[in-house]
RNA sequence: GCAGGGGUAGCCAAGCCAGGUCAACGGCGACAGACUCAAGAUCUGUUCCUGUAGAGGUCCGGGGGUUCAAAUCCCUUCCCCUGCACCA
């Protein structure tokens, strides 16, 4: 039987549909002990991969693992459609973009369908019923379908929108300015990796120039942008590029010079500022002079080709010392302006950015790759080690690393700056106009920087059960860092309408945080039992917080049912998470939800990459659609993969041919098991209570691996351990057939959190029931066999050392003599260990406490010889190797009954020997070497 | 810049928090044997170096330290990866 034999894909789907069709996966309120897990909803805005799968899977196994033991588990999903992600699909399809196309067509979408994705919420709907369908249900997972909701529908608004109302009663939503990359012809738009919105600049990032406003002679400003306001102790001069023309505006009464492009800028970012219809070109600058601000010196205006009018205000102010570009173009103006140092540093003289570029040979303006690195060092080297010098008036003295706030806070207030923003790249929209930054002067933001908040959430944190470690370590930064989010936006996009602004929407971080109690309430809606009309701001109340009175009685039975499940005791996500969902998950809860319903547990799993390490995307291909490799290798096979590749805490390489390995594991068990039912029945006491002795620590390893979720360790012990000792039992002739079938019982239970089908065809050899309702193994001392684990260990010990003498004599064996330890060396071990156990382990106290015992005396020369190395030895052991030692068995005994073993496998005549019986056949003397669990060996 | 994770034998990957059970779980690959007409699958064994008696040596990115004892603790250094907010 190969492979083939095994035929999954008939058998997934076979126990797939009786699960579904006896609805097994329905949450039910009956043990009184309840468990809530449930995975970040995915997005719907296209097909998923095998990568998702893997946490989707990682719920789902220990869903079922507790369900077995003793839990109702509530285990719901739902989809997380607001956003753009739809809107941007559903474009992608009305323009008819090839890409989208092919890749629809690829699934066999009909051409009808195609057409009404246009639609965004048909794509939501369509791709609901692919993950439902294809992904979740195919995967075996039960989850409880009948709770299946979208953060878009009606019901889900509500919700949404009283948690809005409940933010706002508790202060913790704010307004305040706030800056958003904008399209002049489009409106808002997304600036991230994905380019829903944008076709460039995906991974720009808003940068803060200080701009600090030099003035002229006559009062014009001339405001020169910076990352490094300190270094304006240093500036020596401006650069102004000849080679454009600039404009005037007017800012709040004041008269600015600035770059055409600069200007179009400022227009969305500042209140007041009008075009002044008046240019001055970059040439007439030249040669006159400005005052810098705070310092009040005056210094001149030279020309600096290299000042983009694209980046910033296009003037930009002179720090020669500390910045190779200035220094370069300082050498190349040829005037006599001296460079001002400001910053002493370690491992630079009196001119970090001359010495830079010296070491470097930059010779001109031109080479700014070299100018690049010798810019990154010099800021650097300045940043953690470098102090403002004297010349910095009242910062004399302060590092740079803390610094940079107060210069520039200090500009500010004093009106000598202002924050202007501007993308680190370019930025292009969908409709190619250029994406700038906008000021939204009364933006809403749920404000996660309150103190009270975040220390509550902090201390609920605490208590909580978050995977990994390092990651509940890392938490209370997390949420100390945490800080106000906008949390509307106007625009094309899904989602709740914002209760206190007409036409803003609810963004879809902030709309994703208490969502798991709703899969209480979606049930009801689902079945029609209430409509989002009746789900009042009162219904809410009295549901969630218990405030209020029921007005009908679902009301009552509604709250029943959350105050049963809730709070959730999972919730499982991707690494992507960690700073982003998770914390508002947790500070959402904390804000809104009574004490006893706020989060218990939080785990997160890494990702499944592509070769190289990249993130899977769907953009890049190359892997794998879910569907194809379900059949490709089956379901159980995958989620074996999922579980036992690597920890839930690395990212994974997707492996076909490592996928494939898992699923021949998946046939070749159960061939095994089949062929286990023809052996014929034949008892050995201890062979067979050994196997139930192993059988019982895997039952042990793997239950408590699976109460800390070490669904690696738990995998590994079930379907590797488990099958090696079974195989042991085999090779070592043990055939029990009762014992075998308890055995594969067993066996089938532990299997059927990871494999179900598998488990649920092995185990309906036999019995009607489902083994997923079946309660999980429990660990049972009473069948374990210390004697029988010593014995099995004794007897793999001497194989394995006959075998090393073999390797390493070659000697090919006629006869193999075996020579266990006398009585006497057994029990001064024992001795030893004890002395050891209360630190008084020494050669003397050992003797002593030997010669008390008149039978030792009279063999007091070997004895002595025996001890003499003891202690060293002894106190080298591990707690296992104690624990053999102490357990008495009779080691010639046990092999004896085994010689039949140890005959097959060498093939040659075998003989034991009890090294203290007189007149044994030991020709080369080797009866002396014998010690306890260490038989000496002589091979003829 | 801020914050976090990581570097383990040919490859993937446990172990590190609670130092000794570690030549280092497990898997893959490779090699040998069994089964088979054969291939695949499966089973058994080997797989750092040395070794004609079950042994010894070296090893967990580099360097240093603490300790009777370090992959594990401390210091230092090099390299890789991830997140950073109106994207989910």
């Amino acid at each position: 039987m190969d492979a083939k034999s095994y035929n999954y894909i008939d058998i997934e789907q076979k126990w797939q549909n009786k699960w579904f069709e006896d609805k097994i996966y329905q949450a039910k309120k009956e043990k009184q002990k309840k468990f809530l897990i449930h995975f970040a909803y995915p997005g719907v805005s296209g097909y998923l991969h095998v990568g998702h799968m893997r946490g989707f899977t990682y719920c789902d196994i220990i869903a079922r693992y507790k369900r077995m033991t003793g839990y109702d588990v509530l285990f719901p999903a739902g989809f997380h459609a607001s956003g753009i992600p739809s809107i941007g699909f559903a474009k992608k399809v009305e323009r008819k973009d090839k890409n989208t196309i092919n890749y629809l067509k690829e699934y066999g979408v009909s051409d009808t369908l195609i057409e009404k994705l246009s639609d965004p919420f048909e794509v939501v709907k369509y791709f609901g019923n692919v993950y439902v369908n294809d992904y979740w249900k195919k995967f075996g997972f039960l989850i409880d379908y009948s709770r299946i909701m979208s953060t878009i529908s009606l019901g889900y608004k509500k919700f949404i929108q009283w948690q809005f109302y409940k933010l706002k009663e508790k202060n913790l939503l704010i307004q305040k300015p706030h800056f958003a990359p904008f399209c002049p012809n489009c409106g808002p738009v997304a600036v991230d990796k994905s380019e829903t919105d944008i076709s460039q600049g995906g991974s720009a990032e808003i940068l803060e120039f200080t701009t600090i406003k030099f003035k002229m002679k006559d009062g014009t400003i001339l405001p020169a942008a910076t990352l490094r306001p300190e270094t304006i102790f240093g500036v020596t001069n401006m650069w102004i590029n000849p080679n454009i023309i600039y404009v005037k505006a007017k800012i709040n009464n004041e008269t600015w010079i600035v770059s055409k492009e600069s200007l179009d800028k400022l227009l969305y970012q500042l209140d007041d500022v009008k075009a002044l219809n008046e240019t001055i070109s970059g040439k007439d600058l030249i040669g006159k002079t400005c005052m810098i601000p705070m310092i009040n010196r005056e210094i001149s205006i030279l020309p600096g080709p290299f000042a983009d009018p694209a980046v910033a205000t296009g003037i930009v102010m002179s720090v020669p010392a500390h910045a190779p570009y200035d220094w370069i173009a300082l050498v190349e103006s040829k005037t006599d302006i001296e460079a001002i140092t400001i910053i002493d540093v370690k491992g630079f003289g009196t001119n970090p950015a001359k010495e830079a570029c010296d070491s470097l040979g930059v010779k001109n303006q031109t080479e700014t790759e070299k100018l690049d690195i010798a810019t990154e060092e010099v800021y650097k080297k300045e940043f953690h080690t470098g102090y403002l010098n004297e010349k910095c008036g009242e910062y004399a003295g302060i590092k740079i690393s803390d610094i940079k706030d107060a210069v520039k806070n200090d500009l500010i207030s004093k009106n000598q700056a202002f924050v202007m923003r501007e993308f680190s790249e370019e930025v292009i929209c969908r409709c190619g106009g250029k994406v700038i930054i906008k000021q939204i002067p009364d933006q809403w933001f749920i404000k996660y920087s309150d103190k009270e908040l975040t220390e509550r959430s902090k201390d609920q944190a605490k208590t909580m059960n978050i995977y990994p470690k390092e990651y509940k370590n890392e938490m209370p930064g997390v949420l100390d860092w945490f800080d106000d989010r906008a949390c509307i936006r106007r625009g094309s996009w899904l989602g709740t309408e914002f209760p206190f602004k007409k036409d803003w929407i609810i963004e879809p971080i902030s709309d994703s945080t208490l969502y798991p109690a709703y899969y209480i309430i979606a049930k009801y809606v689902n079945e029609n039992k209430i409509k989002p009309d009746e789900m009042t701001e009162e219904f809410f109340d009295f549901v969630f917080i218990g405030n209020g009175k029921p007005q009908r009685p679902i009301w009552d039975e509604i709250k029943a049912d959350f105050d049963y499940w809730y709070p959730v005791d999972i919730n499982l996500g991707g690494k992507e998470h960690k700073t982003v969902h998770f914390p508002v998950f947790l500070m959402n809860h904390v804000a809104v939800m009574p004490k006893e319903k706020r989060p218990r547990g939080i785990f997160t799993h890494w990702w499944v990459t592509q070769k190289g390490n990249e993130k899977i995307s769907k953009s890049k291909g190359g892997v794998e659609h879910i569907a194809e490799a379900a059949s490709k290798y089956g379901v159980d096979a995958m989620r074996l993969y999922y579980a036992h590749v690597g920890s839930p805490f690395i990212d994974i390489e997707w492996d076909p041919e490592a996928v494939t390995k898992y699923k021949n594991k998946i046939a070749n068990i159960y061939k095994m098991i089949n062929q286990i039912g023809k052996l014929d029945d034949k008892s050995d006491v201890n062979l067979d209570n050994w196997l139930m002795s192993t059988l019982q620590r895997t039952i042990k390893k793997t239950t408590d691996a699976f109460n800390v979720y070490g669904l690696r360790v738990a995998t590994n012990e079930i379907f590797f351990e488990c099958q090696k000792n079974i195989q042991w039992y085999l090779n070592r002739g043990g055939s029990n057939k009762k014992l075998l079938d308890n055995f594969i019982n067993i066996w089938t239970k532990l299997m059927t959190p990871v494999t179900p089908h598998l488990a649920e065809e092995i185990w309906h050899r036999a019995k009607k029931n489902f083994v997923s309702n079946e309660s999980y193994p429990k660990f049972n001392p009473k069948e374990i066999s210390e004697k029988e684990e010593v014995g099995e260990y004794l007897l793999s010990e001497v194989a394995d050392d006959i075998a090393e003498i073999l390797k390493v004599t070659k000697i090919k064996p006629k006869k193999i003599c075996i020579y266990t330890s006398p009585v006497w060396k057994q029990e001064i071990f024992r001795k030893a260990i004890e002395l050891a156990a209360e630190n008084k382990l020494n050669i003397g106290i050992l003797m002593k406490e030997i010669m008390n015992d008149p039978k030792m005396k009279i063999i007091a020369k070997q004895v002595t010889q025996f001890v003499g190395k003891l202690p060293g030895e002894v106190l080298k052991l591990n707690e296992n190797d104690t624990k053999r030692y102490l357990i008495n068995i009779k080691e010639d005994e046990y092999i004896e009954k085994s010689k039949g073993y140890l005959k097959n496998i060498f093939s040659c005549d075998i003989e034991i020997f009890n090294a203290e019986d007189k007149n044994i056949y030991d020709p080369a003397d080797k009866t002396r070497f014998a010690i306890p669990l260490r038989p000496a060996i002589y091979i003829e």
